[in-house]
DNA sequence: TTGTGACTGTGACCTATCCCACTGGTTAGG
DNA sequence: CCTAACCAGTGGGATAGGTCACAGTCACAA
C-alpha cells in the first residue's frame, strides 16, 4: 500500500527501514479530487509533496491565459521541490489529473533529514539531475522535431510510465484530454488531434476516450526520433 | 584573482575559508582556447567544472546535425554536474566562446565532500533548483514566445550577466556569432538577424560584431514579455 | 594587393502549424 | 430524459518562421 510506493519513491530508495518509517512519520497525507488544484503558480509553499497515487498536472500559464504543462507525474514522483532549494514563489500549478493522494514534508523537516542523512541528499541531487537532463531532453524536442514527432515521444513516455501491456498492444490510460495533451507537447489541440488521427489510420495505434492503445511502438518511437 | 571568483560561486559560498581553501586544493586546473571543446556530448567523464574565466557554450547536436544551445556560462558558474548525479554520458557538448579556464573537481572527491558537509550539499541543492527553474522558464518561452520575444529575452540575459552599463547605453560583448544567438533562442540565424534588425531600426539597441549596445532596456523588457 | 573564409544583411519562396468555424458524440446534472 | 457542457474530429485560410539564394563586409594570409 501507501508505504510499498513510497519505498520505491527515489527519496526513499537510499534509506533503510527504520529511516524510512520515520521519515514517513514525518509526513502528512492530503487528498484531491480529479480537477482540483493543489497549489497554483505564484502562491508561497514550501512543501515537497510525494503522489502517493493517481496522477497530476504541472501547468503555468502565459501572460495571455495560454496553458503549458511541464510534466505529468504518477505515484513514487516528487514536486514541489524547487521553492524548497531555491526558495520563492511556486513556480507551477499543479491539478489533479484523477483523484489522487499525497505525502507531505515540510521545509524545516526536509532540511533535518537532509543534514543528518548524507543519502537524502544524494537521492535528491539525483532526482534533480535527472528532472534537469530531462527538461533539457523536453527543449531539444520543442527546437528540433515537429508537433507529431512530440506527440509521439510523449506517448511513449506515458506508456513507459502508466503503459500495461496486452496482447493488442500496450495500453495507456493517460487521463488526459486532448486538450492537455497538446498543452503538454506545446502545441494546438487540433494538430494534436491530427496528429493523433494520422497515427491512427497507419494503424500504428488505437484511439481512445483519455486512453491509447499503442500497436506499433517501433514505428512510434522511430516517428519520435 | 581566480579565488575571488570562487568564493562567489555557488558551490562554495556556504563555506567558510578554510574548508573553501581544502576544496580548493583538490580541483585541477585547465584552460581552453576559443573554439577549443572540453568535452563532447556522450563522452564519458564525471568531472565537475567551474568557469574561472571566459566563456563557454553548453550545446547539443540533434540526429540530422542542427545545434542548439543549452546555455552560456561565465566565471563562478558551474557545468557537467549532470554526469555525476545522474552518472551516464555528458549530456551536453562544452566549447569555449573565448579563451577560457576552469577549475575541475572528479566524482570521487565530490561526493567525499558531500558526505561530510551538508552546506555543500544544500548548494549543490540550490545549484541544480535555479537551473531546474530556468530550463523550465526556457521551456514556457519557447511555448508562448516568437523568435523576436526570446532574442530579446536572450540579450536582456546576456546583458544582466555580462553587460557593463556605460552613459550610452548597456554594453554587452556576448561573444556569440549570430549563428550562435540563433542557436541559443532556437531559430534560424536569418530570422534572428531580422529581429535584431528591426530592434537595431526602432533604436533600441546598436549591432556590433559579437556585441550589442541595448539603448532601450526598457522596451526590450516589454518586447521579451 | 588579392584571395579566401567567416560573418552579417536581406529578399523570395514554402510549409508547418496556428486560428477559426463547425459537426457529431459523450457525459453529467437537473 | 433533456439540456448544457465538454470533448473529439475535420476542413480551410492566414502567417510565422524555415530554407534557399545572394550580396556586402571584414580580417587575415599568401
Amino acid at each position: 500500500m501507501d508505504n510499498d510506493v513510497l519505498r520505491q519513491a527515489p527519496l526513499f530508495s537510499a534509506l533503510d527501514d527504520e529511516a524510512a518509517s520515520a521519515l514517513r512519520s514525518s509526513m502528512t497525507d492530503s487528498r484531491l479530487r480529479r480537477g482540483d488544484v493543489l497549489f497554483h503558480e505564484g502562491d508561497s509553499g514550501d512543501k515537497l509533496y510525494v503522489v502517493l497515487d493517481g496522477k497530476v498536472k504541472l501547468g503555468r500559464t502565459s501572460a495571455d491565459g495560454r496553458e503549458n504543462l511541464l510534466a505529468i507525474l504518477g505515484p513514487g514522483q516528487m514536486f514541489g521541490e524547487l521553492s524548497l532549494f531555491d526558495p520563492g514563489p511556486r513556480s507551477a500549478t499543479v491539478t489533479a489529473v484523477t483523484d489522487a493522494s499525497f505525502a507531505s514534508l515540510s521545509h524545516e523537516d526536509l532540511l533535518r533529514w537532509l543534514d543528518g542523512r548524507p543519502m537524502v541528499a544524494r537521492g535528491l541531487l539525483s532526482q534533480l539531475a535527472a528532472r534537469l537532463r530531462k527538461a533539457n531532453d523536453v527543449v531539444a524536442d520543442l527546437v528540433f522535431s515537429d508537433v507529431p514527432g512530440r506527440v509521439a515521444k510523449a506517448l511513449l513516455d506515458l506508456a513507459d510510465r502508466f503503459g500495461r501491456t496486452a496482447d493488442d498492444g500496450v495500453h495507456v490510460h493517460h487521463d488526459l484530454t486532448q486538450e492537455e495533451l497538446a498543452q503538454l507537447v506545446g502545441a494546438s489541440r487540433e494538430t494534436v488531434n491530427k496528429a493523433l488521427a494520422d497515427f491512427a489510420s497507419r494503424g500504428w495505434l488505437r484511439l481512445e476516450p483519455r486512453s491509447v492503445v499503442i500497436m506499433d511502438v517501433e514505428r512510434m518511437a522511430r516517428r519520435a526520433r
